[in-house]
DNA sequence: CTACATGCAAATCGTTTGCACTCCA
DNA sequence: TGGAGTGCAAACGATTTGCATGTAG
């Protein structure tokens, strides 16, 4: 792995910012102080950056809509790897008071996702990282 | 708001579903009993549920990737409507331990997110229920 | 008759990939 | 000289939209 300006100049801009950036929005940012930059570098370079452990993605469960019929409170089971959801009921989780020091935000709903590996997949791939999605269920 | 074969097709087989299906597998599953159906009225079909309240997006923070430097043990608020992310620190939140009886599921990670409106956005719309996206910071 | 829902195809948007080129080790 | 990184453009996959048609009130 190697240091180039354009992984710095992404890193900084990641430091620097407050708000969970988006790739695009990152790419407004950096391209400022370094206008040749293109938004594939932006991308190589976080999954660079992601890959080395200094950044990473906001925890999102997957890369398409999913949806639920459930409305009663529960929580998930997100596995990484297939990206399995498994519901998950804890009373202890429900307990959850958003904290009220929030100033201004209205909080409507807290969901607690739990990432990890589901069996299957956790047997599967005793040390290996693979990367990409795999059928499970 | 009207009450159609598709809809309740795809509604039935949201309740069904154990597995917080997207649209293209409900897709796949509905079209077995109704094989006209078409994609483009699933998605429809799903957001009129989702308006109507009988179901719903399992929780996205948004719909693009978005990245963070910041690794430390952390929390987000998710502001539903500008999706702006911000975090926020909380000992009682971090002392979650994800419950043991998950069977075989390896936990890695457990991230609470917190979602609402921001102070901006609970301000702005004070009944309203707008979609879309809005500009806020 | 009118409003709304459907199905299709085209458009859009974010993300990924292939490839030629450059740079430094 | 070779492997890695960049920038560009094309490819891709999920979602959305426009529109002609159908249908129920």
């Amino acid at each position: 792995m190697n240091v180039t300006p354009q992984r710095v100049a992404v890193y900084r801009a990641l430091l620097q910012a407050e708000d969970h950036p988006s790739p695009e929005e990152l790419y407004r940012r950096v391209r400022r102080r370094m206008p040749s930059l293109s938004l594939a570098t932006i991308y190589k370079a976080l999954d660079a950056l992601t890959r080395l452990g200094v950044a990473r993605e906001v925890s999102v469960i997957s890369e398409r809509k999913r949806y639920d019929a459930n409305l009663d409170r529960h929580h998930h089971l997100v596995c990484t790897r297939c990206k399995k959801i498994v519901d998950f009921y804890d009373d202890g989780l429900d307990a959850i008071a958003p904290p009220r020091r929030l100033s201004a935000f209205v909080a409507h709903s807290v969901s607690v996702q739990v990432m990890g590996l589901c069996g299957r997949c956790a047997q599967d791939t005793p040390r290996s990282r693979q990367k990409g999605r795999r059928a499970c269920n």
